[in-house]
DNA sequence: TTCCAAATGCAACGCCGTTGCAATAATTTT
DNA sequence: AAAATTATTGCAACGGCGTTGCATTTGGAA
């Protein structure tokens, strides 16, 4: 169960309003347990959800460092909590991600990620994206 | 370029038709150098371009091992050409992709890639997906 | 309470990708 | 070489994801 005080510290502390809206989306990330959610998961939870003022509020919230984008191989955003370091464009939690191939949950992988990869000379390396596909172990 | 009998010879070995249209999506691959194309850039730079054929062409190689889905940050697909060793459904290049965040031009990154990242106990990977991002050449 | 800026809800749009179906073209068979 | 078979093409229509513009409502500050 998730604090509503919890919820409000968090939007203050990274300058959101708090809405009654955002109150909901948050409490969902915040009890989904570093699983990443995608719109259409998000919109099935919620009380009376807009489409669009779910994209936007996904927006806002990741803007502010709230929560971050998880890659779907299916093209579509899932979006998953930030920790606690991360500030206004200013992620910094640099972690891998697990998609599971049947059902599509995704969650963040805690621990070391090591990547050695080489770009060609004059390239410019900003992000290392690394993403595991496979099964969870309820589709196992 | 490209000849003409090489691709005729890359589409009898992986078993396709050799149709007009086909020849030239493979001809535009070959002669990218590695990059991953997108159907936008495959549509402009195409004869009489039909979306969906176009769609279903890049099924079609795709499946008989020609060519391989590069994941594109912005939801889209892109393809690039396999290595040798791709055939029918086994394909076999481990390998990293980079993507410009400017112009979104992505290359397939050669080299060896080592990967250390640990799912959850129970669950099974059977893909890693590493996607470098940044800037490329010409954007820098 | 008043005011302002931000957030919401709605309508409309654009792009990516898919499906079904009839027409056409490439192989295979005789 | 013609007929039969099978795969491919082109077209129409559709669905989903995501965005933009605008009027309305709400939250927070003065």
């Amino acid at each position: 169960m998730v604090r509503e005080e919890d919820i409000l510290q968090k939007l203050e502390s990274h300058q959101l309003r708090k809405t009654a809206f955002r109150k909901e989306v948050l409490e969902l990330f915040m009890a989904s347990e570093g699983e990443a959610l995608s719109n259409q998961e998000l919109e099935s939870q919620l009380d009376n959800p807009d489409r669009i003022t779910l994209y936007r509020t996904l927006k806002a919230f990741e803007d502010k460092g709230l929560i971050h984008l998880a890659a779907d191989s299916g093209g579509i955003s899932r979006y998953a909590l930030c920790l606690a370091d991360c500030t206004t464009h200013a992620h910094h939690d640099q972690h891998a991600h697990f998609q599971c191939r049947t059902c599509g949950k995704t969650i963040c992988l805690e621990g070391e990620v090591v990547i050695r990869a080489q770009a060609p000379a004059g390239y410019k390396v900003e992000r290392e994206n690394l993403t595991l596909e496979g099964l969870c172990d309820e589709c196992i």
